[in-house]
DNA sequence: CTGTGTGCAAAGGGTTTGCAAGTAC
DNA sequence: GTACTTGCAAACCCTTTGCACACAG
């Protein structure tokens, strides 16, 4: 695991230092979701608040993370995947919240339709929030 | 205009005092433009932020306005039409950000189109933003 | 007259900045 | 050794709350 971490703080040219390999470490081990600064907070014993606002701004610079925009009103932060890098829009994929559990989900997959803009509008860009209950909580209510 | 803005605020139920006729204008003024807190202070020659934070608050609560997502950071509002009321989800249409102008329109007529969610996910709100150029400043360019 | 709205002051919460000491390379 | 990172304190928003006075109905 360490050495998974290092890698990916060297790929981006950060320094390895302690504390960026106990944040990296909770995104790794949460997967294809998304943290909030809270839920971050949470599952760190020790921190100081102001440099894990640092952290984040740095990792989110680099390429390591994204911001994941979902339905609800809180900010948070997904790894990026291999293919991202800081110079291209990583968090351009759409974003599913589960109002069940709280969990973002990336949808990387997710295939962006088209729409009927109003004439003479050119579209550039499309931010999808969607929300409903994840395959986990449906599994778990239907039992 | 002023009997315009009054029926607006008799029928809502709200208290027609010289301040909320003030905001209520600029809103009216604006079309079909979404303005942030900011764009209203600017239009505004005197005011107390608190008291048009409470103004807002009570436009939104009522059904007056309702508030505008785009693809932008900043919360935004817009005058509800006419079939707009409290107890529904006004602001549930998508909205329309320019990068050139910084407007922000509301897209009521959009149609929302199916997504191919993964196994087992149950998709039950959308939420989308839209960002690009308006027809407005499109024309603009283009002369 | 009664209840609501307004304006000021103060408090609250989240985020950023400044700086000295510590650490990676 | 040098440049970057950390941790603390303080500053900075933006927003909410409390309260006395003003005003709409």
């Amino acid at each position: 695991m360490l050495q998974k971490l290092n890698n990916i703080l060297d790929k981006h040219k950060l320094r390895k230092t302690h504390f960026r390999l106990q944040v990296l470490e909770l995104f790794v081990n949460n997967g294809s979701r998304a943290l909030s600064q809270a839920n971050i907070e949470e599952q760190l014993s020790e921190y100081d608040r102001i440099t894990l606002y640092r952290t984040l701004k740095s990792f989110e610079k680099k390429g390591v993370i994204h911001k994941a925009l979902d339905a609800g009103t809180e900010v948070k932060f997904a790894l990026c995947h291999d293919d991202c890098d800081a110079h291209r829009h990583s968090d351009d994929h759409p974003h599913f919240l589960c109002v069940s559990c709280g969990h973002t989900y990336c949808l990387d997959e997710l295939d962006i339709p088209q729409f009927n803009l109003p004439e003479h509008y050119i579209l550039k860009d499309v931010q999808l929030a969607l929300s409903g209950i994840c395959d986990n909580c449906n599994n778990t209510q239907s039992l």
